[in-house]
DNA sequence: GAACAGGAGGACC
DNA sequence: GGTCCTCCTGTTC
């Protein structure tokens, strides 16, 4: 798919992390790194052992694997989560400069320099970025933040949502009857020898989520739950936020989840009126695709989706709009 | 050919 | 019983 997930969708298998020395290098040799080419390992980001040793490494390499094909997205600055739209121009930049007048180093406020200053905004809007992602699939999936909590069922359900968004083979076989918190006690090597297609990369994604998990306990001590709203762009549509229930989704509640997040899932479902509710399914396959995930039907299409949505014509929940369209629906009770 | 409409049977909770 | 999956036939675009 291009796919749910706009941060992580993108990241070639191939070309996941930087190399281990990332920590100790300044951020914009880092972004001279990530545009030098090809010539990396592969490398799981673990999380640090200390709350400031290693975070920068993590948050780099996962900024890394945010923008894989665009380091210079460094210079963009705050927008670049809207990642859809066209790359604004180069004077609306103002997080990082390494062209200031001879080469000095200006202080910001604060008595960081602003090298140090863009990387911690970097650092933070990485975070940021990770965060969001991985709500966005907790809601997506109705599983935890936490990877330690999963039962063997959301394992499997993150191995296919993960295998989907990496084009990986498929696994989930291989990992059966796995909790999270033997998930978590694998070592990359026990990955690999259970996937060896993509055990490394599954085991370097899971870390993120492991590290994500941990830094938000850390910021907010208590259960991690992907209720625990983190931004502006929270699902704030209570009505429709099933994941937290407790009780199956249904349908029109996760087309609904969808269309309430057009930055993520824009390319595939978006409003055509919003205010009568109607709605148009630009990517069939995708959409279905997700659903098949969210419910653990790896087997679900199209066919069986509009089917799906066509019971909801009895009920009054969803119906063809007045002038019908192919792939156009329309809510009967629009939010 | 893809989307649409709807019947029917069955699984799952 | 409600909801959804799956399979199906036939129709429309």
């Amino acid at each position: 798919m291009g796919s749910a997930s706009p941060g992580l969708n993108s990241v070639p298998p191939g070309r996941l992390l930087l190399p281990p020395d990332t920590a100790s290098r300044t951020g914009l040799e880092k972004a001279a790194a990530g545009a030098a080419g090809p010539e990396r390992r592969d490398w799981s980001p673990s999380p640090p052992a200390t709350p400031e040793q290693g975070l920068s490494a993590f948050y780099l390499s996962y900024f890394d694997m945010l923008y894989p094909e665009d380091s210079s997205w460094a210079a963009k600055g705050p927008g670049a989560s809207t990642r859809e739209e066209p790359p604004e121009e180069p004077e609306q930049c103002p997080v990082i400069d390494s062209q200031a007048p001879g080469g000095s180093l200006d202080l910001v406020p604060g008595g960081l320099t602003l090298e140090e200053h863009s990387l911690e905004q970097v650092q933070s809007m990485v975070v940021g970025e990770v965060l969001k992602d991985i709500e966005t699939a907790c809601k997506l999936l109705n599983i935890t933040a936490d990877p330690v909590d999963w039962s063997p069922g959301n394992v499997q359900k993150w191995l296919l949502w993960t295998e989907h968004q990496y084009r990986l083979p498929p696994v989930g076989k291989a990992f059966q009857e796995l909790g999270g918190k033997e998930l978590c006690a694998m070592s990359e090597e026990q990955f690999r020898q259970r996937s060896p297609l993509g055990g490394d990369v599954l085991h370097a994604h899971l870390d993120i989520w492991k590290s994500a998990a941990w830094m938000k306990e850390r910021t907010s001590p208590g259960a991690i739950h992907c209720c625990a709203s983190t931004g502006e762009e929270s699902w704030t549509d209570g009505e429709v936020d099933s994941s937290c229930s407790g009780q199956p989704i249904h349908l029109w509640q996760f087309l609904k989840e969808l269309l309430l997040k057009p930055h993520s899932y824009g390319r595939f479902i978006r409003w055509l009126n919003k205010d009568k509710g109607i709605f148009k399914i630009e990517d069939s396959a995708q959409v279905a695709r997700l659903w098949g995930i969210r419910k653990n039907r790896p087997a679900m299409n199209y066919d069986k989706l509009s089917r799906s949505i066509r019971q909801y014509y009895k009920k009054g929940i969803i119906r063809k709009p007045d002038i019908s369209q192919r792939l156009v629906y329309q809510f009967v009770h629009p939010i």
